[in-house]
Order: structure tokens, then sequence, then C-alpha cells
DNA sequence: CCAGTCTTTGACAACGATGTCAAGGAGTGT
DNA sequence: ACACTCCTTGACATCGTTGTCAAAGACTGG
């Protein structure tokens, strides 16, 4: 039982290549050529830097290395996100880690909350930090402040919502199409009186949605009814949607434009027991709305598949390729389930 | 609109402090003086510096300070993680970077999936990106090896299941006993036929539920029947419960010891018709669970709560406290929602 | 007005590693 | 035996920053 701890504990510092050299009775270029196995190493100097590497128990250290090294790479990369614990920016990150790891590159994250000032900071903690490539969901209003915040030529990717103010690659979904698709699709099933249950504003795809919805309803000549905007907690989606179905006349449907709104939504209709009569179509899917009875009908969006398209976006730009910023849509599926089939009452 | 995407771009460099010193008309060590805010510089000349870092853009390197700075803080901690995707991983994750950003400490995170070989892989990695604190969900039997990855006085805690060869802080949580309250709901609600569902039993935490299980049963004279181990997926646990369901002697309740496990429980009764009739306690809380029908009955861990008592440990231990390793247990609570209350048939 | 103190400043080396380059030895062809 | 090339090897400077220390100037008190 080895104690390993405890911060006072022997203070002796890790080995560098310099000790190694040392006992090995070469110079540090020579550790480091070994290490970093460049040819032209005696096959007998080679075993004895790797014996003494061993006995030492050496580790090279990784940000010094960086910092000679040319282009200076420092094989991390970060992810800016929305909130880590959201399963959208986890399995955003998820798909990062796993491409990232393929290479031996490690992952920084940090959650934002739609907070323009922390997205900043985020950048900035990054950059400072020599990130090599950075993937974003940006919550602020324009981007432009990055060129001033990472070094010139760091591959940048975003993710779900557009730059602004800045040309970059970006991977999206077609929010307006997504969204008219599951208004359509409410439509057919005969309801006129659809509720919008809508995101922050400050949120493009929260614009965007509620535009699809906007759209698919005039195509149908109805004007839109029972909008609540700037839902951004189960709580407050609840709170919203249970003021628009205690009015006289309730809408018969909901389009909810986002997966915490969409549970909050159903929170609502359940209190009232109204969960098989009010239809419901939220826009991206969430574990378990398959278990829930009326199932969850969605919009699906792919989180994961949208984290790798934007990894290899990013480390084809690292891997020296390079091309015009491009936007990348990731289609949305319609996954009829149930509770987007309820039939509007005659 | 600028363009700052393309990595063949202008490639002159970020500015350096130097750069800053020779615009300021300074020293380095000037320039050095201001960033840090150290005392004793004169108006006149922190002025100069401050206008010449904004006319420049200048952007300190943070891993080059910390190459020189004493004790070689890089202001970057790691997590070792299950799976970054999973609800109780990402609470853990959230929870650390909440505790971490309040100190402007960056944090890195990696999954295991309970592969002992990726743990030490990413526990090397780490520790030659010199983080100053890894938070461990451990995967592998031993982790005897750490004193030989981390440097001397790295602050290390285990969180859900206890270190081996290892003398270290751990959060964990008492599952013996929460395993047992589980069962003994299931007992106090007159089923005898209680199924156990567990996770693979190469992870401890997986071993103590089976043994609280096996305690709270033979404490009433019953001998346990109906199990299945190693399951470690959702459709893994739907199979096998699926088998021990269509038995000629079924089980009335099911005990899972993991909140997949507990899904994939709940699918295969969905799949028979069942979930009214057969009771369902599971370890570990989920998002949804209070919505299925019948809502979920489970004993809840709160992993949000483990992570911020890890981090205030690792950061206590950073900010030089010191103590003999300690393991601190976080309390389950049984949450009745009505499958766990379901009665035994006559 | 002088010694003594305090404040401000920069020269220099160092952190751990690698890029550059030249020196020295072994091997080749004649 | 000679000029030539090729292969190993290490000295040195350097990446961007900060710790150490000493010098120079500005003050203080007597």
């Amino acid at each position: 039982m080895t104690s390993a701890a405890s911060a006072a504990s022997a203070a002796r510092a890790r080995p560098t290549l310099r000790d190694v050299a040392q006992l090995a009775g070469v110079s540090p270029k020579t550790v480091s050529r070994v290490v970093n196995g460049e040819p032209g190493v005696s096959p007998s100097k080679a075993d004895a830097v790797e014996r003494a590497i061993r006995q030492l128990e050496y580790r090279p250290n990784i940000t010094a290395s960086s910092l000679r090294r040319a282009g200076g790479r420092t094989a991390a990369i970060a992810a800016v996100l929305e909130d880590v614990s959201n399963p959208f920016s986890s399995a955003l990150y998820r798909a990062l880690e796993d491409v990232a790891h393929a290479r031996d590159v490690m992952v920084f994250a940090g959650s934002v909350e739609e907070d323009p000032g922390r997205e900043r900071a985020l950048v900035r903690a990054f950059a400072m930090r020599q990130a090599d490539a950075m993937l974003i969901v940006p919550a602020s209003d324009n981007q432009a402040y990055l060129t001033r915040e990472v070094a010139p030529g760091t591959p940048l990717v975003f993710v779900d919502r557009p730059p602004v103010g800045l040309h970059a690659d970006a991977v999206l979904v077609d929010n307006e199409s997504g969204a008219a698709d599951a208004v359509r699709h409410l439509l057919a099933h005969g309801h006129r009186d659809i509720a919008f249950l809508g995101d922050l504003r400050t949120i493009a795809t929260a614009r965007h949605r509620f535009q699809g919805y906007k759209d698919a309803l005039s195509d149908h000549g109805i004007r839109p009814s029972h909008i609540a905007h700037d839902l951004h907690t189960t709580s407050a989606a609840e709170a919203a949607f249970g003021r628009l179905l205690d009015t006289p006349s309730p809408p018969t449907a909901c389009f909810s434009a986002q997966n915490l709104i969409t549970i909050g939504a159903i929170r609502a209709l359940r209190a009232r027991g109204l969960q098989q009569r009010v239809a419901v179509v939220g826009f991206d899917d969430f574990p378990l709305a398959d278990l829930l009875e009326p199932a969850v009908t969605v919009v699906s969006q792919d989180p994961y598949r949208m984290g790798r398209v934007a990894a290899d976006l990013l480390f084809r730009r690292l891997d020296g390729e390079d091309w015009e910023p491009t936007t990348h849509l990731v289609e949305t599926r319609l996954v009829p389930r149930g509770s987007g089939e309820l039939p509007a009452p005659p």
C-alpha cells in the first residue's frame, strides 16, 4: 500500500530528461531522440536510455515539449459547450472525445449556460492554455472577438448554432425545416390550435424553430397563437404551458422547441390529465421518450453525429488540409411515437 | 467579417511578453510584474505596459508560465470518468467544473468505459499534461500504478469506487446498505421472489450491491434466486430479465443495480405487459423516472453532490491543507414512486 | 550633507524540452 | 593511403515566462 495522495509527501520532483541523460551517460538530446523515436541513435545507446527511463520512471512533460516544438501543438483541444451535464452537450463531447482519443489528443471542456461573458472567458482560458483547436456551441451574438483571442490558424468549428462576425466551419441542423416538419405533422392530424414553446430568443436555433413553426402554419393560412418564448428550464416550460392550457380556448397540440421544454410540457399535461388528449411534438430527442405514455414524437437531431462531423473537420484542418469555411447540415428526422399522432378533437 | 478559421492564414504568431516589453520600452520582467499584478511597478510604466498589452492583444501563455512558476501549477485538473455521456458521469463532471470554474481552473476529462488499460492511458496522458489534481472513477482492480504516473503530491480523489493498493481520499456511497434498503422495501410489500440484475462483477459497486441484496434476503431466511450478473448495457439487461420472466416460476419483483439496467428491466416488462404486475426498485436515479408508468422507485445517489464533495477535497489539498486520506460516504435515499410498491400476488 | 533604507528596474538564469548545426568517427571507392 | 560520404552524437540556443539578485535612484533621519 503506497501513499501518493498526501500533498506533503516526499516532494522529490519527477525526473526530467536531464536526469535520464545523466543516468544513461548520454546527452539530453539523445534521450529526446529516443523518446520521440527519431532515427540515428545507435542500438546500444538507445538501450541504455530505455533502461534509464524505466529505472527512473521518467515521463515526458508534454507542456514543456510543446513550448519548443514546431507549431507549438499541445495535443489538447477544447470544447465550449452549453452544459456538460445536458444530454445534447454530453453526446457532442463524447463524439469529440472518441475522435480525439484515437489520436492521443486530450479534451478540455466547459459549460457556458447561455452566458455570453462565460463563453468569452472560456475561449480565453482555453486559448491561454494553447488548445490546438476549438469546438464551440456559441451563446453570444457575435464571435468576432475570437480573432483576438485564439492564435491565428487555430481550427474552429461551430456546432448547433452558426458563428456571427466570423467565417468558420459550422455543423448545424436545418432548424426551420425540422420545425416546419413537426408542425405539418400536427396539422396533418387535424390540429389547428398549435402552441409554440420556445427557448431563449437570444439563441439562434430558437428563433429559427419559431420561424419554421410560423411558416408551416401560414402555409395553411393559420395565424399562430398560444406562444411562449424564452423558456429555458423544464419548470419554466411547465408553468408556461400550464397557463396556456388553463385558458378558455386551450391549444389542442403543442410544438416544443427543445428537449427540456418538451419534458416541461409533458409535466404540465400530466398534471392536468391531458397527456392522451393534447398532442405534442418536440424538437430534439431525449432518453426514454419512447417509454413514456404516450411515447413522445420528436424531431430528432443526432448530437453524436454532429460531434463526429465537427471533430473530423477540426482534425482535418489540424492535419493541414485547407478549404473555404463550410456549413454542414445534419439531417433531422421526425420520429412518430404516439404523442404527435393524437387526433384533434372534432 | 474576419476570417480566422483557415489553417493557412497569416501565420504571424501571437505576440509574446517580449513584444509587449519592446513596445512599452521596458524589460520583460516588468511586463511580467504587471500581468501578474505584482507590486513595485511605477504607475507610469504600468500604464505604458497596459497600453501595449491592449494594442498588441497580448495573452499570456499559461503553459509557459507554469513551466517556470514554483510548483509548476497549470491551473488544470483532470477527471477520469466512466463515460462522459452517461448522466452519472456528466453530473460528476458538472460539479467538478462548477467548483473549478470559481477558481479559474480548467478541467480535462476522458471516458474509461470499464477498460483498465484506458484508465491507465488516461491517467498517464493527464499526468504528462501536468494536471494539478485528478478525480478518478476507477475501472481497474488496482491503482498502485498511480504512484509511478502522477507527480508526488498530486491530490487524488476516487469517486464511486474505492482505490485499491493506494491510500487516498474517496467519495463513495454505502452500496450494501442502499441495496439492502431496496430489497427490504420489496420484502415489505410481500415479495419473496426478487430477481437481481447486476452490472459487471469487475466493478466493486456491483459486487457490494449484490452483497446487500443477499444480506437483506438472508435476514428474512430467503435464498436468492433469479440472478443475472455482468449486464452492462440496457439491451443486455432487457434480454437477461426477459429470460427470467419467461421461466415457469418468474420473479414477482426485481432489484436492478444500476440505472441503465433498470431501464432494460422496464423495457422487458413493457414488452410483456407486466409493468403493473412485477415490482421494480433500481439503484441510482435517472431523469424521467418519475414520468414513467408506473413511476420508478429508486435508491437515489446524488452524483452532483458526490462531485462537489470530491472537488472540495481536491481543492483543499491544492490549497495546502493536509490530512490522512479519508473515505466520505454520501447518503443514499429510497425514493418510492410506484414501481417498488406494487404488491406481490397472493 | 551623508549613511542608511526603501522602491523600482532589469540582467540573467532557469523551467523541461527540442531545433540546428557542427564535430568526430566509421565506412566507401579509388 | 586519401578524399569523400554517412551516421552518431552532443553543444548550444531557444520556446515564453518567472525567480533571484544586484544596481540605481529616491527618500529618510540625523
